[in-house]
DNA sequence: CGGGTGGTTGATACTTATCAATGGCTGTGG
DNA sequence: CCACAGCCATTGATAAGTATCAACCACCCG
C-alpha cells in the first residue's frame, strides 16, 4: 500500500527501509496508461549535477531530478542542509522520509495531528475540504514540489483532505526538526513566506471565480492555469500535458456537477480549443481560451 | 476626506496632527443612522486601564477600550512595544498613524503599492476582489482589530480591494518598523502565524461555501459568521446586532445577485429566524438557522 | 463473462439571474 | 416648505444556467 525511505541529514543517514509494502490490488490506470513520460531518473540526475555533497546526495538525488527542481522548495531546504551539515557536521539535523502511495489514496485527512510536513515529490494530489453529506470541493491540486498544506509547517492539522489522483511519492520532513531549521535561516524563511502568500493569493483567487464565474470560464482557467504550473515543472510537452483528472476532480475543483463539467469540457473541445484523449490534453487554441478566461 | 493622528512608541511621540480634513459633503447614511452605539470611549478607557505606562497611552488609549482588545492584536504589538521602551528608551521604535475614513470609500487598492500595515480600529470594511467588467467578490468584512490584509506585513501589495463599509479608523504601522519587530518577539510572531492559518482557513472555508452550497446555506451562514465574530468583539447586544451591509453586500459576499440576495434573506425572514429593520438585525431562531447551515 | 468505474447524451426540474416596475428614503436645491 | 434625483429594497415575470435523473456505452480488470 505505502513504500517509504529514510534519510537524515546532517548525522549518519539511515537508509533502512522501514515501511515497503507492496502495491495492492488496486491498480491505478494512469500509471499504466502514461509509460511514454519522461519521469524523474535518479541515475542522471546526479550525473547532471555533481557539485552536490556526493555521500549525502545518494537519497535525495531524486530532488535534484525533481521537475520543481527550480521551484526552490524542497531543494532550498536540503541543499542548505547539507551546506549546514559540511560546516558543521551534525549540527543541524534534518530528517526526511519519502512515501510513495497507489491512486486514489488519502494522503492526510482533515482532523489527524500529523507531526510531519509533507512536499509532494511526483505524481498528482487534490487537496479538499469534504462535508459529511458527500459534497465536496477541491482548493487545489498538488504538483511536484507543493506544499501539501500551505500552514502545515506551522500547525499540525492542515484542516483539508489530501488525496492521491495518480501514484504520488512525497517526502515528509519533520515539523520539529523542519520548523526551527526554517526559522534559523532567513532565506529559507523568504521562500516559505513566499509559498504562504502565493497560496493565500491562489485561495482568493478561487473563491472569485466560484462566485463570479461561468462554468465556461472556471474549466477554461483550470486548463490554463494547470498548463501554466506544468511548464514550471518542465511537465509540458509542447501544447500537450498529463491529464489524469476524472469529471469527478474537475467538478469538484470548479463547484459543478461531474455531468455539467463534462458537457462544458466537450463544448471546449467541439469549438476547438483543446483536445482530450487517452488522459492527455491538448491546448489547441490558447489565445480563445485566454480570452474566454479575460486573461492578457 | 480622512483625519489621521501619529503615534511613535520609544522615542519622543510627536502628537501632532498633520493631516486632518474634514469629511467632506459625501456623507454617510449609516453614521447617521445608528447613533445609539456604545462607540469606544477613550476617557472610560484610560479610566479602566490605570496599570498602563502613563506618558504614552494617551495616543494609544483607544486601543485600549478597542472591542477587539482581547484579540490581541494591536494590543499585543502596543504594548510590547511600550514594556520594550520601558526597559531601553528608544530601543525599538513603533510608529503608527491613525486614519478615519467616511462609509464607501476605497481604503486600499489592489496594484497599490503600500509601506504600511493597517490594521481596523473600528467600523465595517470590505475586503475585495474586482473583475473590469464589474463581477466583485468580498473575500471578507473586517471587524475592529482585523488585519486588512493577513499578507501585508510580509508583502507590499495585497491585491485585494479594501473599502469602508461604515466610517472606519484604522491604525497603519509602517512595515519597515513592524516587521522586525514581529520577527524579533516570537510570542508576537506567534499572534501573527496564528491570524495567518486562520485567514487560510476562511479562505478554504468560503471556497467551498461558494462552491458547493445553495443560496439558503449561503446567506444563513454569513449571518451567523457575523455574529460569532460580533460576539468576540463584545459587539452583539444580546441576539441583536449593527448591521450596515448592503443587499449588494451580501451579493457579493455570497456570490449571488442583490435581488436574489435580498428574496433570500426576506425569506429567512418571514420563516421567523431573523429580523432586520432599522440596520440591524436580530437573530430569532439560531437553533434552526445553525440547521440550515449544517452546523452543530 | 461480469462488475465496477467513468464518460456521453437527452429530458426534465430546480436554482439563480435578468429585467422591469414600484415605492421608500435621504439629501439637494429651489 | 416643496419637488427632485439618487440610491436602495421589494416584487413579479421571464430567461438562462446548472442540477438531477436515467439510460447507454466503453473500458479495464478480475
Amino acid at each position: 500500500m505505502k513504500s517509504s525511505t529514510t534519510t537524515t541529514i546532517g548525522t549518519n543517514p539511515d537508509r533502512d527501509e522501514p515501511d515497503i509494502k507492496r502495491f495492492d490490488s488496486l491498480l491505478e490506470a494512469t500509471v499504466g496508461e502514461t509509460p511514454g513520460l519522461e519521469q524523474p531518473q535518479p541515475v542522471d540526475a546526479v550525473a547532471l549535477r555533481p557539485n552536490i555533497h556526493d555521500d549525502l546526495t545518494s537519497d535525495i538525488a531524486p530532488c535534484a531530478a525533481c521537475p520543481a527542481h527550480e521551484l526552490n522548495l524542497c531543494t532550498a531546504v536540503v541543499k542548505k542542509a547539507l551546506s549546514e551539515a559540511d560546516l558543521r557536521p551534525g549540527a543541524s539535523q534534518l530528517t526526511s522520509t519519502t512515501h510513495t502511495v497507489p491512486a486514489r489514496r488519502t494522503i492526510c485527512h482533515p482532523k489527524e495531528w500529523s507531526e510531519f510536513v509533507p512536499i509532494v515529490c511526483s505524481g498528482w494530489a487534490a487537496s479538499s475540504i469534504a462535508f459529511p453529506d458527500g459534497r465536496r470541493q477541491i482548493l487545489s491540486f498538488l504538483l511536484s514540489g507543493d506544499l501539501v498544506s500551505a500552514t502545515s509547517l506551522l500547525v499540525p492539522m492542515s484542516g483539508c483532505t489530501v488525496e492521491s489522483i495518480t501514484e504520488v511519492t512525497y517526502r515528509k520532513f519533520k515539523r520539529s526538526d523542519l520548523k526551527p531549521f526554517v526559522f534559523k535561516h532567513p532565506d529559507i524563511l523568504d521562500t516559505f513566506s513566499n509559498i504562504w502568500i502565493e497560496k493565500q493569493k491562489q485561495s482568493d483567487q478561487l473563491a472569485f471565480d466560484l462566485g463570479r464565474r461561468t462554468s465556461h470560464e472556471r474549466i477554461a482557467g483550470l486548463i490554463l492555469n494547470l498548463a501554466e504550473r506544468l511548464i514550471k515543472r518542465k511537465m509540458m510537452n509542447g501544447k500537450t500535458m498529463e491529464f489524469p483528472l476524472r469529471q469527478r476532480h474537475i467538478a469538484d475543483a470548479t463547484g459543478l456537477t461531474p455531468v455539467h463539467a463534462g458537457k462544458v469540457l466537450s463544448e471546449i473541445q467541439r469549438a476547438g480549443l483543446i483536445n482530450i484523449s487517452d488522459r492527455s490534453l491538448t491546448i489547441i487554441d490558447e489565445t480563445e481560451l485566454r480570452r474566454m478566461v479575460g486573461w492578457p
